[in-house]
DNA sequence: CGTTTTCTTGAGATGTGTCAATCCTCGTGG
DNA sequence: CCACGAGGATTGACACATCTCAAGAAAACG
């Protein structure tokens, strides 16, 4: 049923999706590519509020305004659905709706667990955290589990990850000189990571060992 | 179909409902009084991640353990449905499942304006949004917008208010001082509040003037 | 290659945390 | 009815993490 009304889209890296207010008449998924949403305050402040990577869902159905900036991050394709005929699609398949609770929920223990970073930890833990939510989501598209010596590329910018962190730029770059100093990661060029030991960096993150991940 | 098998449980101001791991088999909704959903680090640091007011949700069908401490923190009744039990008639029932999915929606929203503050805003602002953001739901409650003078008492210590802000009680106290110096609130007792200008409250949070409240 | 952007590093300012003392407020028991 | 005690709240002094402002270095790009 959703095929029938699919349709394409893709942006480039740095490009503006939707801007905070704006009418949005589409929901979408990520195919591929990184996109964020996020919050600015009038002097400019901004928060990042979601972190968007393939198979991630945007949009709001029942409402017709953007709640947030969306951002691409990277060369982004999204796969879209007209925002009217996918509430259609919802009431008469409520097994769309259904899936789409699951992965609202999904999202929200995230955001909470996001909350306590931006509310107790250090810039320490938080660095370490970030690393360790991509190194996840990335295995996780490999279908492995993170363990023992890992190795990736950082998705986001200085810039993109003070936002997401709450820190500032500079704050951010010392502390993975700090990281790289005390052997916790290891850096290549400014984005290729190497982790030597998982665990180590989940207990940099402050996490318990489990990672709060109690699928 | 929820009436049939709904059933009441109540409980003490400080009482923990459950604590995060624990098994839980039923969902609620908040019938009176006020709980507080919060995680806490191996070391003790705390930060509420959700805000239970009248009419709000806890729990989460297709999961059966608590992923958050839930906290009463006035006295509290509670409209409770075994887990299963809702699972069934989520299934049976769209509309509910609709309900809920939009539900947890405005959630995550509140949750997204929740990471800015955490994330960018000064303590100052911090309480400002705090003491706005009970407003508005104290005044919702009785289907009013605030504005002009407002009066109503805080449901929360210092200490859960620095749980929610990120902060420590300490600076919430100075900054609830600074706030009433300045004229922005006025303080009776320790709880009870009076606002003798929302406007100017709502500057001082820092949000845009809508307050984000785009519904 | 030169130019621009992004990142790193430093020095100093500042907002919030920490530790500790004191003060309310209110309930309890003498 | 008052003294007492306990928990919550306020305030102060100082420490320290993070921010700000600024200069350079390193990639990225044309």
């Amino acid at each position: 049923m959703l095929e029938a009304i699919k349709f394409y889209r893709s942006f480039e890296a740095g490009q503006t999706i939707v801007w905070s207010g704006d009418r949005m008449d589409f929901v979408a998924s990520v195919v591929s590519g990184i996109a964020t949403l996020s919050q600015t305050m009038e002097d400019g402040r901004r928060q990042m509020v979601g972190l968007l990577l393939p198979s991630d869902f945007v949009g709001r159905p029942g409402r017709d305004t953007a709640a947030y900036d969306v951002t691409a991050t990277t060369d982004l394709l999204m796969c879209c659905f007209r925002k009217k005929a996918f509430e259609d699609v919802m009431i008469s398949t409520p097994h769309v709706g259904q899936r789409l609770l699951e992965m609202t929920l999904d999202e929200l223990d995230a955001a909470r667990e996001w909350m306590l970073l931006l509310g107790r930890k250090t810039a320490r833990e938080k660095i370490a955290s970030l690393i360790a939510i991509i190194a996840r989501r990335d295995a996780a598209l490999k279908l492995m589990e993170p363990q023992g010596r890992v190795s990736f590329d950082l998705p986001l910018s200085r810039e993109a990850m003070s936002d997401y962190l709450g820190l500032t730029l500079e704050t951010v770059s010392r502390q993975i000189s700090a990281l790289r100093r005390d052997g916790v990661i290891d850096v290549k060029g400014k984005r290729q990571i190497t982790i030597p030991d998982f665990d180590r960096l989940i207990e940099e993150a402050g996490d318990d060992s489990d990672g709060g991940f109690l699928t």
